[in-house]
DNA sequence: ACTTCGTTGCACACTGGTGTGCAATCTACT
DNA sequence: AGTAGATTGCACACCAGTGTGCAACGAAGT
């Protein structure tokens, strides 16, 4: 029923991912569509990048609140957060761009919630002496899936050896010895399938 | 004699960093110039830009010749750039955001040279084991020192306290164990002088 | 006083994007 | 056939930013 409205949302996450200034206009013939009906749907650009916003801090909040409640160990609990995050971080690196320039204040907003569940994360790693200490939870939580995002942005994710990469170095950043790091990602079936 | 050109730079550079999407409106305003000013040096907005980066690779390209000069182990070369470009880093911080967007191509061609230098850095400590090697040099050289203009970025960025927690988080996104780090800026007068 | 040069204050044309209004059309369902 | 809802095609007003042209102004140096 609400095809078109669904199309129009997909299809406006690849093109903002590729050009976060791109016109509704851009989206519209990227949906096969006219300008004028994505105004039907969306009011305004702002409704139109708010929706895509809301529909990505839900997945990725269901998905931490989900793992973090298994109760393991901070970064094992950081690697498999990525690891079920990484299919769609790369269509939704879009929202790191977004949160610099116009709408810059919303989606910073929208994205609260996030932020304070890896904060959390982060600091119980700290906490136990899993993470380094060397910048506050805050700050080094938004460092980390910052470099997530810019790894999934650099082309150099083919396939699930981004995954990997991804996942190593954010550890590696976050103060886990590389032996650790590396005995963490071969755990995972994901990775142990990849060559 | 160009001192209100001067101005214009160093202003610009302080609004753009601000808010990459500045018009020359702002940027004349901030400088106590009027617009039509600023088109009398800089016929257009791209030139201005431009200019600015060109600033900054020109700076940015003789410290890092300058200290790769000086044969020192690649971790240790690493520190002492970021030591020497970190008073700049919050300045400059704006090319990290105005690489995407509008002038992209532009700016990304200016930034080579420094990409190159800094590739082949971290490429001769990959070389020597210093380093990680789990992603291409040219990949980790970029998310290194995006890193390090993200935490300049970050308001974490007070006084001395900033340039410790830069150098420290890049060196272990880099795979330096997190002792060796700390010993390397521990080594450093400057931030010696901290606390 | 005269000239030069940078600066100012308009006015202007142009572009590209946003958002709206409205009648016409198409499609699906009954 | 008939109706409802979504989609289309235009036209429009509007805004913000860019870049230009030109006459006037002001300070410096000669």
């Amino acid at each position: 029923m609400n095809e078109t409205r669904d199309r129009i949302l997909d299809v406006a996450l690849d093109v903002l991912g590729e050009n976060p200034d791109a016109g509704m206009g851009d989206i519209a013939s990227a949906a096969g569509v006219v300008r004028r009906t994505v105004y039907g749907h969306f009011p305004s650009r702002l409704d139109l990048v708010r929706t895509l916003t809301e529909r990505a801090v839900t997945e990725m909040t269901a998905v931490l609140t989900e793992i973090n409640a298994s109760g393991a160990e901070a970064d094992a609990t950081w690697v498999e957060f990525i690891a079920r995050v990484w299919p769609v971080a790369h269509r939704y690196r879009v929202l790191l761009a977004l949160r610099r320039g116009e709408y810059g204040e919303a989606i910073h907003g929208l994205l609260g919630p996030v932020d304070e569940l890896l904060a959390d994360l982060v600091e119980r790693g700290q906490g136990g002496d899993v993470f380094a200490q060397h910048l506050p939870a805050g700050i080094l939580s938004q460092l980390a899936y910052g470099l997530v995002f810019a790894i999934a942005d650099s082309e150099a994710s083919n396939g699930t050896r981004g995954a990997r990469a991804a996942t190593i170095t954010s550890l590696l950043m976050l103060g886990v010895p590389e032996a650790r790091a590396i005995a963490l990602v071969g755990d995972r079936p994901t990775s142990a399938a990849v060559q």
